[in-house]
DNA sequence: GTCTATACTCTGATAGAC
DNA sequence: GTCTATCAGAGTATAGAC
């Protein structure tokens, strides 16, 4: 339940931020726990252990809190959203569709937090813009190292099949949401194998028709 | 505003159809033109001109409403969700990409409801269910016969390519509803062709990267 | 900073007349 | 089948005490 964190001493700036931070970890457990459409902001606040008036204290409206949820799960994926200078390792885009099967509960957080994003007013929506163009770019600098090794299809615009990459993984997880027999991750290997080039290293694991 | 329709005799089966049929084909109008977010239940009524009362006396709840406006944009979409015979047409998955950036309204649609169909109960869980298995066996249709024809990599899995290019369209659907500088049917085109085999027919148009 | 208490707002759902 | 009127409910947002 509420997570036993030292506390700051009281009206300092650190101790703002830690409380946000519990906040936002304890709405990540709750929704994935329950998931996304079985929360509401006075469960989050329980887990805490605080009331629902207590957390908009710290963020103004649900929708803010919510766009900060998805920052936090970023930064507490940052090991998978890195991608690694070791080319044997496999890409960020891979390893994440090999978490989120794990996760179903933020998955259909991202899920629909994404389709209400679609309003421009939407607090989510700066978040997605943002999160599209750091990750872009990482998928399509790694894929083009890959090319230099050798390892990945070298006629390949690697930022079209980047965009590629992005959109499966995100179309993958709305239908894995609404059934789950769908192969994500292999479905996401099948992609990249398509340009993977032959090495001494398998680049991911074998798939499964569906 | 009101569509102009032969009204058959009152209280005949034909008349409740045919007044559903208005009432669907009003809604996809108005939500095409203001968008998912925007629209309520009276926008819709007052498009058809009637009371919101009115309209749930023909589907009982909004959400029921929503996913027979679903099943409606498919029937007029026939057209393109049906594979041709002729393998020098472009597949129904190309052809849909396509369309789908003349209407960014239900687009969002689209996307918004697939989210909310996360939930088991929610009455457009089953109606992607149902739709996944159809479209998802007649792009694997498609993809055999142009296998068989020498079109495409034969040694592709044609269930797991239907897979990708479904979950592709998803993805690509969501992320432009965000990000309309990202090319949807571009980013489909590009995938396809990446299996497609050449012949005297260009399979696809080109693509600008993002 | 946190709580209690309450207001609000939106919109979908319902009851009953015609 | 359609309307008018009214309600219900579900959370979110806010005011103000401590």
């Amino acid at each position: 339940m509420k997570s036993p964190e030292v506390r700051p001493r009281r009206g300092s700036y650190a101790r703002g931020r830690a409380t946000k931070e519990n906040i936002l970890r304890s709405a990540l457990d709750v929704i994935g726990r329950n998931g996304y459409g079985a929360t509401i902001l006075r469960d989050i606040a329980v887990e805490v252990g605080m009331t629902q008036a207590g957390l908009l204290h710290h963020f103004d409206t649900k929708e803010k809190l919510l766009a900060e949820v998805l920052r936090k799960r970023d930064e507490v994926n940052r090991e998978i959203l890195t991608p690694s200078s070791d080319l044997g390792e496999p890409p960020l885009i891979i390893k994440l569709a090999h978490h989120n099967v794990e996760v179903p509960g933020l998955v259909q957080l991202y899920v629909r937090l994404q389709a209400e994003a679609v309003e421009p007013e939407h607090p989510c929506h700066e978040y997605f813009l943002d999160r599209d163009v750091v990750i872009h770019s990482r998928v399509t600098r790694d894929i083009e190292r890959r090319q230099k090794a050798g390892l990945f299809d070298p006629e390949a615009d690697a930022a079209v099949v980047a965009r590629m990459l992005l959109a499966l993984s995100d179309g993958l997880q709305s239908q894995w949401a609404i059934d789950p027999t769908i192969d994500l991750p292999g479905t996401v290997d099948a992609l990249w194998n398509k340009y993977a080039r032959p090495s001494e290293r398998p680049a991911a694991e074998n798939t499964q028709p569906n």
